[in-house]
DNA sequence: TCCGTTCAGTTGCAAAATGAAACCAAATGG
DNA sequence: CCATTTGGTTTCATTTTGCAACTGAACGGA
């Protein structure tokens, strides 16, 4: 990698109107989805990462490197002195209502019935309800009763 | 392409006991996203979602094909003999949450303070609210108080 | 202190995915 | 019937990904 590499994040968003767009950009794509569940979950060295993902290490690399520069991960010093860990960042944290919908969407649709996965469950072991967008009246919400505003 | 190309939709899955990774391996890339997104915003033909993503025209098709193989798109007869659409099948409608909530994170967190960006409102015109994750009782619930119980 | 190991990468190279552009055939429109 | 649009396919160059081997700084123990 050359010296001076500081550009190479943003070679301009794919859709800069879009926050979907954007969010893709950062996070919209396999391996960084599956960094930041593992953050979630706990992950916090590189070789945590490494093992739990199976991603190659220069993607690893390339990956941590990307969401730090990006904001969602930090990388801090552990008590003692020791090796460096990563964490995530509130924005990082803040991905997990995404984490939680594509894990819920998976649960439905991804697997046979009668195959097992693994699942989300809250301090007292109680599964996590499905997540579901609602107007502010507590009325369900698909996208046919639901329309993008533009630039708002 | 080869006369038999019938395999190319899943070389196994990448964490196939994760509900999160199977979603990723379906849907985890930008260019699916966007075509899932503008589906939802009505998009129905190739070039709508040429026009509206501005991918690429072979990695297009290819992304419809997939999609369509995986049960989330469907290619439909419009009602005058014209030509095929594409639609969201159910499965592919339920990834609404999942737009959802990228877009709301993208929201919160990639556009700068007094940027501009669209939104997703309602029939009323109302902004749908924060989809945030909650327990049975509705307290919130964050990665923090969360943890995978791995293959139940 | 010296030695071996683990960790966190880097480097080199092959294979796969992506993108731009040209090409093409079936529908549609006039 | 002809021109145009639509929905691709093909070709080729560029980028990204992945694998495997290598490196160098930190520990860890004898």
């Amino acid at each position: 990698m050359a010296p001076d590499d500081t550009d190479r994040q943003s070679p301009a968003w794919t859709d800069p109107d879009c926050p979907v767009a954007r969010t893709a950009d950062l996070v919209g794509d396999r391996w960084s989805l599956l960094i930041v569940r593992d953050a979630m979950d706990g992950a916090r060295s590189f070789t945590d990462f490494q093992q739990r993902t199976g991603i190659a290490r220069n993607i690893l690399t390339e990956r941590l490197r990307r969401l730090t520069a990006h904001g969602l991960l930090t990388q801090v010093d552990a008590p003692s002195g020791r090796r460096r860990r990563y964490a995530l960042t509130e924005a990082g944290k803040d991905l997990f209502p995404v984490i939680v919908t594509l894990r819920q969407w998976g649960e439905r649709h991804a697997f046979e019935a009668g195959e097992t996965h693994s699942v989300l469950v809250d301090g007292d072991g109680t599964r996590v309800p499905d997540l579901r967008p609602a107007g502010a009246d507590g009325s369900p919400l698909t996208s046919d009763t639901t329309t993008v505003r533009r630039r708002s």
